[in-house]
DNA sequence: TATTTAAGTTAGTTTCAATTAACAATCGGG
DNA sequence: CCCGATTGTTAATTGAAACTAACTTAAATA
């Protein structure tokens, strides 16, 4: 009952952005979004409905659980202070700040987040 | 061929500490600082070796590679440039500046590294 | 020097997260 | 409604990286 794998983040973030995107989720997309096979998504999702993170019935479409809805909003707040960072602060292009930002958001702290947050919002005052 | 792992990282990185901090480097040394058991440091040196970053007999004292030394420069630059932007931007605390940056080392591409390293130049004549 | 302690190694096991191959269910067009 | 294509699942394997238990080598000290 610890804390996610980087592997099981992916799959909750991935999981609520199809479900904003087409409104339900399919594991075939899931599967495409992070270029692994079919089988692969499978086994997630049996694992993370065993931690309560989503609702898993075979053949059914997937939903994230509230517990699994909390996570994956927390994947995507680290990714996009990530990548607001990369792009304004660094000028890191579009798709590389994406990129690096799912590479680095699940090794992102609480407190860190907190204060990359902090730093953003004060530099965007600034106009820097 | 490809990537080194995170794991292979930070074994290439004590490595190259130990050395600097002791002159030699045992195992157990090894061990100690990545809080892992000594079968561990010798599968991993063993791998290591076949990979040709480190040179390793049973035994005998551990040294780099020429490519091992390129590595572990690399990710401690990767590690210090992390380090000092959340020390002096971010204003975290010293020792978990230094956590952080171990955890998201492994994750920081050449391009944003290099990036990271320009905005650090400049904020640090601008003295922000 | 003999013996005990510390360090290093080997062998076997575990866990995680992926894979392939083969099978089952679902769905859409004829 | 049926059939083929797509999607989903199961079972078995793989590979990385850790672990424990047991053994060996080396170092230290009495």
């Amino acid at each position: 009952m610890g804390d996610l794998s980087a592997s099981q983040e992916d799959y909750l973030e991935a999981i609520l952005r199809i479900q904003q995107e087409k409104g339900t989720v399919h594991a075939k997309e899931i599967a495409d979004r992070l270029q692994v096979t079919r089988p692969s998504v499978t086994g997630a999702l049996q694992m993370l409905d065993g931690e309560g993170m989503v609702h898993y019935a075979p053949y059914d479409v997937v939903t994230l659980s509230q517990k699994g809805i909390k996570v994956a909003e927390d994947v995507v707040r680290r990714h996009e202070a990530l990548r607001e960072f990369f792009v304004r602060i660094l000028d890191v292009p579009a798709d590389e700040a994406t990129r690096a930002a799912c590479a680095m958001e699940h090794a992102l702290s609480p407190d860190i987040l907190k204060r990359l947050i902090g730093f953003l919002k004060q530099s965007r005052k600034e106009g820097a």
